[in-house]
RNA sequence: UGGGAGGUCGUCUAAUGGUAAGACUGCGGCCUCUGGAGCCGCGUAUCGGGGUUCGAGUCCCUGCCUCCCAGCCA
C-alpha cells in the first residue's frame, strides 16, 4: 500500500460515493425490497405542520426521507399536516417550502396538504360510523379527560357511546353544518376504554372548530385530529414507509386500526429518535416563544437553529446534509454535540470560502522606513484549497491596522505574534520588526512602530529565514467601514431545557450571544461582497453578508470562528 | 405501581452468534506565508448479575437506569 497522496490527480478528484451508513430503517427497506413488499416500491414523505419554521431537527427527517427515496429510486412527497387552523399560517407554509428546497430535497409535483383530503377523511368517518366504530360524544373536554382514566386505571365508557348509527350520522352532519358551538361535541372512535394504551381509549376523530383555515377558508367548521388524519394521508399517497419520531410509537396501533377498519393501503410506520443538540433548543413551541418575546430578532435570526436562521448565518445546505448523514439514525435518546455540526460546517466552508483580510479590533501600525504616500498592490491567493478561485490585489501602505490580539508589549510564553523587537510576517506583505510603541495617558498601546525589510515583498524570504508568525492586516487609508456581527451560542447550558435549579429555561439564555463590531477595518475588495458567498476572514473565521447590508454599509455575520490552537493553550493555562 | 421504546468509547453511530469499528472531541507529533487547512500517532466503551454456546454487544432469565404517553396539539 502506497503512502503517496500526490498520485494521479484524476484519481484524487474522483467524487467518492458517500458511504451510506447502515441504520435500522434502511435495513428494513432493504429487506422489504428483497421480499418484494409493495412491489419493491419505496415512497417516503416529509409531513410538517405549518405552525412554525423548520429547524435542524427537521433537516434530519428531510435528509432521511429524501435520502432513502433517492437511494432506492423511489419517490418523496412534501405534505403539510394542516389539521389545526388555529395554529397554522401561510407564512409558515412558504418558509417550509423554501427550506426544504434549500436542503435539496425534491418533491417534484407532489406537494400536498392534509386539507386536500378533508372530503375523503369525512367519508372515512361516515364509513366508521356505519360500521358502528365511531360515535358522536357530547361530553365536555373536562369530562372526556375524567372518563379517560389514568396511566394505571382504565377509563370508563362515555354515556353517548351507544347512540344509533342514524343518530350518529345525523349529528355528525349537523356538526359539519355548523349547528353546534365549538367544544360541544366530538366524533370519537369506538375502540377500547380499558386499553393500556391511552391512544386507544376512544380517541377523538373530529372536533368542532369555527376557525378559518389557511387553505380551505370557512368551508369546514369541524376538523380532523392528527391521529385520524396522518395515517390515512400516508395511505392515500401510497407512502410505503411512514418515517416519524419516537413519540408516535404509541400511536401506531391506532393508525393500523384505522387502516384496517377502512380497508385501505397500509403503509409501514417506522419511528426514529429526534435530534437533540447541545446548547440548542429544538422545540417549536420554545422557538416561537423566543421570537414572540424578542429574545431574538425573528425566526431567521442567525442565532436560531431554524434552517432560515442557520442559512442566514452562513451554514451551507451541503454541510447540513453531511451532518445529517454523520449523526445517523437510531432509536436511542441521545444528545449530539454541537461540535459535530460545527465540524461539518468548517469542513465545507474551508473548501469554498474566499479568503480575505479583515481587522476586527484595530491597532494602528506605522512602518517608519516605508515611503510616505506609497501604495503597493499585493497579490493574494483567494482560496488555497481551490486554485481556480484565483488571486486578487490588496493595497499595502505605510500605515496599517492589525488585530490588537496580535500584539503584546510583554508577550507570554508561546505567544509568537508581534512584540517589541520581534519580526513577524504581514501576510502577502512584508516582514516587519516592531521598533517602538506609543501609549495613551492610561498606558495603553495605541500605536506600534515597525521597520520593514524591502527584500521580503509579498511576504517572501529570499534568504530563507523563518518567522514564527504571520499576521493579517488592512491598509488604513484603503480600509472600508462595515459592521460585523459575532455570534455565540444562544444558550449557556449544554441542555437549554435544564431547569434543575428551578429556573425558567429562558434563564439559560446567553446574554452575550450577539456582539456587534461597529468599526472593523476590511480590505477594499469586500466592498463588492456578494450575498450567499462565504468568506474566510483569515485567521478569524467564516463570514457572510447579512441581508441587513446596504450598498453603503456591508454587514457581515460570523458563521463560525476558525479553530484556534493558541486560544486553546491560552484557555488551558487559564484553567490551571 | 399501566403501556410503549431504549441502554456500545466523553459524544453520535457501526458490528445482523465469530478479531468491538468509524466519525467528532481530547492528547502528542509532523507540516505550514492563516497558531487555519492537511498529515501521522495515542487514548477511552458493550448498564449489573446469572445462563445457553466451542464462541455472546448480539440469544434466554433477572435486576437497574433513561425516554415517551392521561390535548377537542402535531
Amino acid at each position: 500500500m502506497s503512502n503517496d497522496r500526490n498520485g494521479d490527480p484524476a484519481e484524487a478528484s474522483q467524487p467518492e460515493a458517500p458511504e451510506r451508513q447502515s441504520n435500522f430503517i434502511r435495513d428494513t427497506i432493504l429487506q422489504d425490497i428483497a421480499n418484494g413488499k409493495h412491489g419493491g416500491r419505496v415512497h417516503t414523505r416529509f409531513p410538517p405542520e405549518p405552525n412554525g419554521y423548520l429547524h435542524i431537527g427537521h433537516a434530519k427527517s428531510i435528509c432521511l426521507n429524501y435520502g432513502l427515496a433517492q437511494e432506492f429510486g423511489g419517490k418523496f412527497n412534501l405534505r403539510f399536516d394542516d389539521t389545526n387552523p388555529t395554529k397554522e399560517e401561510t407564512e409558515y407554509v412558504d418558509s417550509i417550502i423554501e427550506d426544504v428546497r434549500w436542503l435539496g430535497a425534491d418533491w417534484e409535483d407532489r406537494l400536498f396538504y392534509a386539507s386536500d383530503y378533508f372530503p375523503q377523511l369525512y367519508e372515512y368517518a361516515l364509513l366508521l360510523i356505519r360500521k358502528g366504530k365511531a360515535y358522536v360524544c357530547d361530553l365536555t373536554a373536562e369530562q372526556i379527560r375524567e372518563y379517560r382514566g389514568t396511566l394505571t386505571e382504565p377509563g370508563t365508557e362515555s354515556p353517548w357511546r351507544n347512540r344509533s348509527v342514524e343518530e350518529n350520522l345525523d349529528l355528525l352532519e349537523r356538526m359539519k353544518a355548523g349547528e353546534f358551538p365549538d367544544g360541544t361535541r366530538t366524533l370519537r372512535t369506538k375502540a377500547d376504554m380499558a386499553s393500556a394504551n391511552l391512544n386507544l381509549r376512544d380517541p377523538i376523530m373530529y372536533r368542532i372548530l369555527h376557525a378559518e383555515h389557511h387553505r380551505t377558508g370557512n368551508t369546514w367548521c369541524i376538523y380532523p385530529m392528527y391521529d385520524f388524519t396522518h395515517g390515512q394521508c400516508d395511505s392515500i399517497e401510497g407512502i410505503t414507509h411512514s418515517i416519524c419520531t419516537l413519540e408516535f410509537e404509541d400511536h401506531r396501533p391506532l393508525y393500523d386500526w384505522y387502516i384496517q377498519e377502512l380497508g385501505i393501503f397500509a403503509p409501514q410506520q417506522l419511528e426514529f429518535d429526534r435530534l437533540n443538540l447541545t446548547y440548542t433548543l429544538l422545540s417549536k413551541r420554545k422557538l416561537l416563544a423566543l421570537v414572540q418575546d424578542n429574545h431574538v430578532t425573528g425566526w431567521d435570526d442567525p442565532r436560531m437553529p431554524t434552517l432560515s436562521g442557520i442559512r442566514r448565518r452562513g451554514y451551507t445546505a451541503e454541510a447540513m446534509r453531511t451532518f445529517c448523514s454523520r449523526i445517523g439514525v437510531s432509536k436511542t435518546n441521545g444528545m449530539v454535540e454541537l461540535g459535530l455540526l460545527e465540524h461539518a460546517v468548517r469542513e465545507d466552508l474551508n473548501q469554498r470560502a474566499l479568503r480575505v483580510m479583515a481587522v476586527l479590533n484595530p491597532l494602528r501600525v506605522v512602518i517608519d522606513n516605508y515611503p510616505e504616500g506609497r501604495t503597493e498592490l499585493m497579490e493574494c491567493v483567494n482560496n488555497p484549497e481551490d486554485a481556480s478561485a484565483g488571486t486578487r490585489e490588496v493595497p499595502f501602505s505605510k500605515t496599517l491596522y492589525i488585530e490588537q490580539d496580535d500584539f503584546r508589549e510583554d508577550p507570554p510564553k508561546h505567544f509568537y505574534r508581534l512584540s517589541p523587537g520581534r519580526e513577524v510576517r504581514l501576510r502577502y506583505g512584508y516582514l516587519v520588526t516592531c521598533t517602538s510603541v506609543v501609549k495613551n495617558e492610561k498606558g495603553e498601546v495605541v500605536e506600534v512602530h515597525c521597520s520593514y525589510d524591502p527584500a521580503t515583498r509579498g511576504g517572501n524570504t529570499p534568504d530563507g529565514r523563518k518567522v514564527k508568525s504571520t499576521i493579517h492586516w488592512v491598509s488604513a487609508e484603503h480600509a472600508i467601514e462595515a459592521e460585523v456581527r459575532l455570534y455565540e451560542n444562544l444558550f449557556l447550558t449544554e441542555d437549554p431545557n435544564d431547569s434543575s435549579r428551578g429556573q425558567e429555561w429562558t434563564e439559560n439564555l446567553n446574554p452575550k450571544s450577539l456582539e456587534v463590531v461597529a468599526h472593523p477595518k476590511l480590505e477594499p475588495s469586500l466592498k463588492h461582497a456578494k450575498a450567499g458567498t462565504s468568506y474566510q476572514f483569515e485567521r478569524l473565521g467564516y463570514f457572510c453578508l447579512d441581508r441587513d447590508a446596504t450598498p453603503d454599509k456591508p454587514i457581515f455575520n460570523r458563521t463560525l470562528g476558525l479553530r484556534d490552537s493558541y486560544a486553546k493553550i491560552d484557555k488551558a493555562k487559564a484553567k490551571k
